[in-house]
DNA sequence: AGCACGCCGACT
DNA sequence: GTCGGCGTGCTC
């Protein structure tokens, strides 16, 4: 028997399939992680494929080793490596790293070994007891321990003395056995609530699991229920002896929701998540694929939890940004869900109040399904949202970072003991140019998207066509010549708030503040216990959890992330001031949204006020399709790094050749193709080139794999190349 | 990624 | 003379 090993090294030049004897005396399958002769060393290497006779006439080496008790890559995700790898243009290896815990690899895993004791069998706790003296106090107490269950030998030698468990057993009253010890992410379950669904709610469950649509779209504000619409789905799920996956946002898997689960399936809840240790990790994985744990729970990589049979896949905040990996293997929640969906005959459940363009897209078209929740589960009202025009308070002599109405609606709110939150929009601060007395934006007049300025030859360029602009030293509209913008930092907000309010107590949250861990739970807690009375924070703080007294948001230069240069930012922002919303008001206090920007009149201002996210979808879809933009088109960039800047360039230039060529023979598949140094040139130590490209045909996939090919037959000696599909920053 | 092979400079 | 610099090539 001849196996097909992929061998755990990541280099481009290894990443493709070796050969390898099977010897007899193991049993060995696929998916199997092995230890094979590489070289002149010794590698891991993964089973992928079983066969008769090998087909290469290179002389073949034997597999040395089997490295684990079970098979760690089930069938399924064999599958999923070669799709993820033929359509990302990924290596092999990378994607089946993604499929394991890190500390399995170099055999790093060590099973925790620990004594446990229990009543020795035939012994009863009375019967033990009787034989004991009276002053046997400590052996006395470990019985009536071990009369309600076994216990680990360490606790109890700590509490009554390790001499008393070896007295015990010596007697053969108790018996001490070797047990591997999970070890378990301590989660408090919080109290389970019995809830009876609204009708919306059932009709929602029965829509998912019995609809005519495996994909369905659950499009409800915050406190609609989804939640629980999520544990009755898996619920029934369960109940057919299948499996589930629930995927939350990184920055939402706090102990309350996941105690929330915990409460509700107990043990059969694994947690995947980053804040685990290795051997938290390690066990809960470990839990899934053994089929202990039949419910995965976490971010974006517990879609590759080990289970089999999965029923249902909910992914929840459906267009948060953390689903989407940045970094090499670079891939998206969502499409990997669907291919597990589809494998499994699964259901696929998105939800969010605020849907990605492409989503809603899906759902309009009944590509997908699309279940809308109308009420609020707690009968609470959206706040009132009101725009203030930071153009208008300049000229009126303000020159502050908050407007008038701001500070006069914090002092109020001060006053009436309520809590305030300011989020402070930091996102792509500077990059684009303004006008600060008319809030003209500088704009790509190919494209429709913000300039970004360029430090080093001082010009304005446009991201996705490359077309360079002479920075102008007056605004173009009214001729003032203030055109830049400065940075912005909490500091200084707290500082001015201080200023004007001196008795205020105020919590900071950002980067700075919440590097150490657990540090970003204790801010949101003393926030919550009325600890301070204004929250001012970064993109952190429009997540997290109900705040019921806080009744005034402020949202400072909604604008930064409006002129983003990317075709995204209208929708971040929309979804953005829509969350920020969600945070103000209570059934019995209502919230007020105070929201400065230099643009008051620009659309995504409008609908949010509103509520209105179909209007602005309908707004924002036909402007896509009238620039050109997703996901009417498909963005394509391709990344060249290398320490030596002549090979960087010299390999862009090279593939950049032949993407024209290509473009000449089709040039109805491109929209525009354009060559340039990345807008962050260089870090940590590599020049970075890219090529960006848009094709017209989103869905077809010839051009993109003609893409693969050119970059994969570059002579990439010194120079790391990565393609990237519709980038979320391009930086 | 490693590791060996291989062909040119300054040292006991 | 040789110890060792790291360029290039190969790994079933």
């Amino acid at each position: 028997m001849i196996a097909e090993v992929i061998v755990d090294i990541s280099t481009s030049e290894i990443d493709k399939i070796f050969d390898y004897i099977v010897p007899p005396d193991l049993a060995l399958q696929v998916g199997d992680r092995v230890k094979v002769p590489f070289g002149r060393q010794h590698t891991e290497g993964f089973i992928v494929r079983m066969k008769d006779k090998a087909d290469t006439t290179h002389p073949l080496k034997p597999i040395t080793a089997k490295l684990d008790a079970f098979t760690p890559i089930l069938p399924e995700m064999i599958d999923l490596m070669w799709r993820m790898c033929r359509e990302n243009n990924l290596r092999l290896v990378d994607v089946l790293r993604l499929f394991i815990p890190a500390m399995m690899r170099g055999g790093r895993v060590r099973e925790v070994k620990r004594h446990f004791v229990t009543l020795a069998e035939n012994v009863s706790f009375e019967s033990a007891l009787s034989t004991l003296k009276a002053n046997a106090v400590n052996q006395r107490a470990i019985l009536s321990v071990l009369a309600g269950g076994g216990e680990w030998a360490a606790i109890l030698g700590e509490q009554y003395g390790f001499s008393a468990i070896a007295a015990l057993a010596e007697k053969g009253l108790v018996k001490v056995s070797e047990v591997t010890k999970r070890r378990r992410p301590q989660l408090k379950p919080v109290a389970d609530k019995v809830v009876t669904l609204n009708d919306e709610q059932a009709a929602a469950v029965q829509s998912i699991m019995h609809g005519d649509k495996d994909i369905n779209l659950l499009f409800g504000v915050t406190g609609s229920g989804k939640t629980e619409i999520y544990l009755k789905c898996i619920e029934e799920v369960l109940s057919e002896g299948k499996t589930a996956i629930m995927l939350v946002p990184e920055i939402s898997l706090t102990p309350q929701m996941m105690g929330r689960f915990r409460a509700r399936f107990g043990d059969k809840v694994a947690v995947l998540h980053s804040g685990l240790s290795d051997g938290e990790r390690y066990d809960e994985w470990v839990r899934l694929l053994r089929g202990d744990a039949v419910i995965a729970i976490g971010a974006r990589s517990a879609v590759f939890a080990p289970l089999k049979n999965v029923g249902i896949i909910i992914i929840d905040e459906e267009h948060d940004g953390s689903y989407i990996s940045e970094n090499n293997p670079r891939y998206v929640t969502c499409e990997v869900a669907e291919i597990r969906r589809a494998y499994n005959g699964a259901k696929l459940v998105l939800g969010s109040a605020t849907p990605s363009l492409d989503t809603f897209r899906r759902a309009k078209d009944g590509e997908i399904g699309l279940i809308t929740l109308r009420s609020r589960v707690n009968g609470t009202s959206m706040p009132e949202v009101r725009v203030v025009d930071m153009c208008l308070e300049i000229r009126s002599g303000n020159n502050g970072i908050l407007s008038a109405e701001l500070v006069d609606r914090l002092g109020r709110t001060l006053k009436d003991g309520n809590q305030s939150m300011i989020f402070l929009n930091r996102r792509g601060f500077a990059s684009f140019m303004i006008c600060k007395k008319c809030g003209k934006v500088m704009k790509c007049e190919d494209c429709d998207v913000s300039l970004t300025w360029h430090k080093e030859d001082n010009l304005l360029k446009c991201h996705y066509c490359g077309r360079p602009y002479v920075v102008p030293d007056k605004c173009p509209a009214c001729g003032e010549s203030d055109m830049r913008l400065g940075r912005v930092g909490t500091e200084r907000v707290i500082e001015e708030i201080h200023r004007l309010f001196p008795s205020a107590r105020t919590l900071r949250m950002d980067k700075d503040t919440t590097r150490k861990k657990g540090s970003y739970d204790e801010i949101l807690s003393a926030f919550r216990m009325g600890e301070a009375d204004i929250l001012v924070g970064t993109q952190m703080i429009v997540k997290g959890h109900d705040f019921p007294n806080v009744t005034l948001v402020g949202i400072l230069d909604a604008d930064m992330s409006l002129y983003y240069e990317d075709y995204h930012s209208a929708e971040r922002t929309f979804q953005l001031v829509t969350q920020m919303s969600g945070r103000a008001g209570r059934a019995d206090k209502p919230g007020v949204v105070v929201l400065q920007t230099y643009s008051p009149r620009h659309y995504v201002f409008a609908y949010a006020r509103d509520n209105d996210y179909e209007g602005f979808f309908r707004k924002e879809i036909n402007i896509r399709e009238v620039t050109n933009f997703p996901p009417f088109t498909k963005i394509v960039r391709v990344l060249s790094s290398s320490e030596d800047e002549e090979r960087a360039l010299g390999v862009t230039k090279s593939m950049l050749a032949k993407i024209r060529a290509y473009q000449k023979e089709h040039p109805e598949r491109f929209v525009a193709v354009s060559g340039m140094k990345s807008p962050v040139k260089k870090i940590e130590g590599k020049y970075r080139y890219q090529i960006i490209m848009r094709l017209t045909r989103p869905e077809e996939t010839d051009t993109l794999f003609h893409v693969y090919e050119i970059v994969n037959a570059e002579d990439k000696k010194n120079v790391s190349v990565f393609v990237e599909i519709n980038p979320q920053n391009m930086n």
